[in-house]
DNA sequence: CGGCGATTTGAATTACATCAATCTAGGTGG
DNA sequence: CCACCTAGATTGATGTAATTCAAATCGCCG
């Protein structure tokens, strides 16, 4: 069921996956939950075209399901990752258990993005994306972010090409709202941006 | 907490909603799921910069909600419509029942639709869209569907301008692939085109 | 240090949004 | 029953932003 993982002792439950491995595929029977204890995992699909669409990025802490019979996503370790089974799939089921939760809060957030992001040109998505990001990495605004997936899981998470990624990129940082450290590093200065800003609540 | 709808005997537990009157609205609390016993209910929200933003259609036999705690989406009757309350709030929490069924389901669905629509041009997504109503409403492919949503219903839906719907319908009749009887009547002729189809299964 | 993939940059094309005008259908009232 | 009236739908013209193809550069890892 899960590939290419490396298990850890029986009973701990833990599962280590490298970078760029896949945890589980699009169209394989369900798996019981993962919590991720560590690492970013991407949820994405296959389009009938061929391209691939990332429906979410998973961190530190979040619940890792897509679907309840069976996967309609396939799951890949963005960085090396250490997920642990989630304790029990029937609790798990249960309302206000985690399933049932990490479903109703993936619906929420995918429709939230969904509607957010439909009719914003390039820039103002990016800038969604960072503010995105920080908050699901617990990092306050203004403060540095850390990109661990390339241009292109951006590109397919945002449903844009990559040039334009980068072009996007460049605008900001033009504009002043963006500072880069490196590929993987990111400052965002203080948005003035009202719009755009998806609950930019500072996260301690 | 049901605006604008009349109640039957409160035995029964229908209520009808007039063509155009909302039924819930995003924001407020979340209620039990209904049942759709007739007519067409739009889900939708509106995003940040006012734009509304239609997140599925529902039909005759299809669940009814929005959010476990409270509503996301504001449903409202694209027809007159009769609603019965889901059975019972608890039942339908429960694994199988109709809620977390029905929420998984809406996930996929939007899911689907995003992965689907994202790299598809207008007509295309314009096609997309009648397969899936007709595979919704239960009609055969290449039989005429009913349209009961107005044409900035439709681009709510595709996130796309009004007036680009109406340029997309064009060229699909001219194409040879849609017949039109007046405004709400379409029927898609055999479409060749192989992808953009979504599960073009036949619902008799 | 070298090689290779990822990223960035550039130029040309295309598709969609927008604004504005016209047309149509359905509903209303005389 | 018919003429009007209005909201919705269509059509047209234009600007713009994103894709695409192509080339150059950068960064990482062996």
């Amino acid at each position: 069921m899960v590939h290419e993982c490396r298990h850890d002792s029986a009973s701990t439950g833990r599962v280590r996956a490298a970078k760029g491995r896949p945890i589980f595929e699009q169209g394989g029977p369900a798996h019981p939950a993962f919590v991720i204890e560590a690492g970013c995992v991407s949820l994405s699909t296959t389009d009938p075209g061929g391209r691939r669409v990332v429906v979410t990025f998973l961190f530190s802490g979040d619940t890792l399901c897509a679907g309840v019979h069976d996967s309609w996503a396939s799951a890949v370790a963005v960085t090396d990752c250490i997920l642990r089974r989630a304790p029990d799939a029937q609790a798990a089921l249960r309302p206000g258990g985690s399933l049932l939760a990490a479903s109703d809060d993936l619906l929420r957030e995918v429709v939230t993005r969904f509607a957010q992001l439909a009719h914003l040109d390039a820039p103002d998505q990016l800038r969604w994306f960072f503010h995105w990001l920080a908050r699901r990495t617990g990092r306050l605004a203004g403060q540095m972010v850390e990109l661990p997936m390339s241009r292109r899981d951006i590109a397919d998470f945002l449903a844009i090409a990559p040039e334009t990624v980068s072009r996007a990129m460049r605008t900001l940082e033009e504009r002043g709202e963006l500072r880069r450290k490196g590929l993987h590093l990111c400052q965002l200065t203080f948005g003035r941006r009202r719009d755009a800003c998806p609950d930019a609540v500072a996260v301690p």
